[in-house]
DNA sequence: TAGTGGTCTAGACCACACG
DNA sequence: GTGTGGTCTAGACCACTAC
């Protein structure tokens, strides 16, 4: 039965289950990396269905506090925050996991010339409607999870002369390896949910927040050198920055 | 009966209905605010159960699509899309609305003396482990709608002074007009998703990604204005940044 | 083979909105 | 009252894991 707390009168089975559940998690009753008990037996001591005691796990599952294995059990979710410089946005995403303690690599999904979406023709002020630019799809991997997507379109001349090491490494340090030094960036970061596609792609349940970078990158005098976007697993990284102002505030 | 694709073969027919009406709904083919049929109607359509159907429904809930309305019906959602700005992340809140056609307000949940939190007192300078410090909780809204959580804490003497003001307006306003310049921050922006406490103050479902903006200002030499977090609503906001690099990236 | 989570069904009852 | 979504049940079958 319901341990049923008087306040815990409005709320659904549900959720004074995955609240109940979610607060012994974090009381450590269950550690990261245990399992939880079975769906049956949950159904058992909680004296509800096991739709139900499934309903309540899918709001920890949503909440990010437990992981399902099919076969195996319900585990609780370890924890991870991989930090990214703002205040120098163009850090290689690379270097920024060795120096926090993790080995990294991309898997390449697609590099292919094609003409370029509207918005990109603008940003990387192209010439016209109808150029092309190299279009590139990678996952990030660190150590062997993968925690983002990324998504770069590349003007024609840097795409193809760097195309092989493009393919392979990371980014930014490919370009300044190869004397392309970024000096500038308008960045834009917001959040949206793992659509059923980008949770394939990163291994994540459905609706998962993702935090999108969104880059345009110069070099040179205001060249742009690349645009797009990185989806990276909220769970496993943040951004941050020192601002300094000048004078008053408006 | 559901249509069933060649290569819709091993995907879980809930997977198939929302991908289904995700794309009838990206296609225009129901306008935002639109409703959708009711469940049982769709179960008639695609030839499953109720479940099956509230199953996929969820999964639109999930990636922000639709909403529902208990007696009313399924209901495609508008797209809003406010952005703030990180290049002076101090903007104040209201004035940031107000350039984008909001209006605003805030809601007061909280506003008392209390003992610092430990990480408080680390950002805060304070003298001691028993410090107090003001605690303000408030929702901020645009026109009608909750779009954010602010958790601020403030030093006592800042907190005590413009008690009334703090409570009643938008933080980084209240400390301009009374004098306290802010002219430094610091700042870390991640992604979480909704617990049910927070989906409760923010009328989202669990589990709905949220942004959330980690500052800690200051004001004059170096002394610590305020220090907290705002939770926003991912669906509602953005953060934007122009940066310019000195030298070479590392 | 036994145990686990994943999917799906059929049906019940409730709470809320609207006419 | 009728129709809507919200909750919950009992039970079936499947796929995967481990022994």
């Amino acid at each position: 039965m319901v341990s049923s707390k008087p306040s815990a009168d409005k709320q659904p089975l549900h959720i004074v289950i995955s609240e109940q559940l979610k607060a012994q998690i974090e009381a450590g009753q269950y550690a990261p990396g245990e399992r939880l008990p079975s769906e049956f037996d949950l159904g058992e001591v909680f004296g509800v269905s096991r739709t139900t005691i499934r309903r309540a796990i899918a709001n920890l599952i949503q909440q990010g506090l437990v992981t399902p294995q099919q076969g195996k059990g319900i585990f609780v979710n370890d924890r991870h925050k991989i930090s990214f410089s703002m205040a120098n946005p163009l850090m290689p995403f690379d270097l920024a996991l060795k120096q926090q303690g993790y080995t990294s690599h991309v898997h390449s999904l697609r590099f292919q010339l094609t003409k370029a979406p509207c918005e990109v023709v603008q940003k990387l002020q192209l010439p016209s409607q109808d150029s092309q630019v190299y279009w590139q799809e990678k996952i990030i991997y660190a150590d062997a999870s993968p925690i983002a997507l990324d998504i770069t379109y590349f003007p024609e001349v840097i795409g193809c002369s760097l195309a092989d090491q493009l393919q392979q490494g990371f980014t930014y340090s490919t370009l300044e390896t190869n004397g392309i030094n970024l000096n500038a960036a308008e960045v834009r970061l917001e959040g949206i949910p793992a659509t059923y596609e980008l949770s394939e792609y990163l291994a994540i349940p459905l609706g998962m927040p993702l935090l999108v970078f969104n880059y345009l990158v110069y070099w040179g005098k205001r060249s742009p050198a690349a645009c797009g976007k990185t989806l990276s697993r909220s769970d496993w990284t943040c951004y941050t920055s020192q601002i300094e102002i000048e004078g008053r505030i408006r």
